[in-house]
DNA sequence: GGGCGACTTATTGTATACAAAACTATCGGT
DNA sequence: ACCGATAGTTTTGTATACAATAAGTCGCCC
């Protein structure tokens, strides 16, 4: 995307990520426009990306809001990219080849020695972490799944959580790849599906641990 | 959304669906706003919508052309609406309460009917179709995974095949949504998911069949 | 005193003009 | 003759001005 865009698109998600701006706070489009430095027509642009992402509501009278993330929202969140991740771990480990297989074990190792680190190199691990699932989403060859989880993937409550890991956790982490590696390479696709989902959930219970006291996830609500 | 906004929305989507704009053309967008009687604004606003919903697709520099449909591609977003809505469905029979257990029989029993008549009321099939799976996806109660729908639901390429459907096939979705509000009677998530992903695949070969002579899904493609 | 309604103000939607970027065709060089 | 660069044309991106609509406010009537 084109200058003036992606600066509003980054900026106003920064300002939402930082806490800058507060879950529930109005958006005014003039005064987004100000703040990062552009008229309204980009920022308009970037509006409708971030509420595509869910970061950004809208009300019934097209009035722009921070979203603001209960726990079953992010719950939520997490439960659909298990599945979807899974979904793509599967496809990928029926389309994997041997030189896909090398680059994974590659970013695998990029993520060891972040984790080995002292003190451990959580952005290396954030880095080495995200290649990792876009080479397996690249594999799984479907851009209407890249379409869907793309929306999911970027999803700021999550990755805020990571800094907070410890080593041990990080090293979990590394050891579910580890795992999913040696599914890829016996192209046992029902086998890399479930390590994935596996991983993702327990991401979500770290995340929960981290945020607040108890987690559910899944199960009826209560009305 | 605004009024210029969603005349340019419907006007490109149902210039696409007719054919009127050929697969892989090139989309202007002057000669869309002036075909449509808007200014360039509202139609980038609907380039923009068109675009995530896969209808459209924008090359690296940023020009718009019709999006062609590969089989591969309905394929995969069948596939993955049957994930998604089969995931829905369990969600909605953890959730389920006896209104709307009413609501979902008065829903099919309006599909019944509409298949009864004579010649069979295929719009209103659709009409039906439409409500029972909206009412599903409601009571699945997660705007996420509503979001996700949303962008599957709407397939152009799959309602056109309906049209072809005859009474068989009409009659034969109306008892698979038959089977589905036994699994929601019976509260069991499980059931539900698996009736909803058959109905689904189901409905993807009746596509494939329609349109080509082969139908596969799932499994490796070759490269 | 409370509620309803017109007026004022704030905010978003649309149009248009201009800027930037990308494609095309032509010209010159090798 | 072919490749490359460059100028001209086309197309998209951005800014700004204006129109439409929603929200808030004040005053009037009951």
């Amino acid at each position: 995307m084109s200058r003036a865009s992606n600066r509003a698109y980054a900026g106003i998600r920064s300002m939402i990520l930082s806490g800058e701006l507060a879950a529930g706070a109005q958006l005014r489009e003039e005064a987004l426009a100000e703040r990062c430095g552009v008229s309204r027509t980009p920022v308009r642009d970037a509006l409708r990306r971030l509420e595509s992402e869910l970061l950004v509501k809208r009300n019934e009278a097209q009035r722009s809001f921070v979203a603001d993330w209960s726990l079953s929202d992010v719950a939520d969140a997490f439960e659909l990219r298990a599945m979807l991740e899974g979904h793509a771990a599967r496809r990928a480990a029926e389309r994997m080849d041997d030189l896909t297989l090398q680059r994974l074990r590659a970013c695998n190792q990029a993520i060891f020695t972040a984790v080995q680190a002292d003190p451990p190199d959580v952005l290396g691990f954030l880095e080495g972490n995200r290649d990792l699932h876009a080479i397996i989403l690249e594999t799984a060859q479907s851009r209407r799944l890249a379409s869907l989880l793309g929306s999911l993937i970027e999803q700021p409550v999550i990755w805020r959580t990571a800094h907070q890991y410890g080593r041990e956790a990080l090293r979990r982490s590394h050891g579910e790849h580890d795992e999913l590696l040696a599914a890829f390479a016996r192209r046992d696709g029902a086998w890399a599906e479930a390590v994935m989902a596996a991983h993702i959930r327990r991401a979500f219970h770290a995340y929960a641990d981290a945020h607040h006291g108890l987690s559910t996830i899944d199960g009826p609500r209560q009305p």
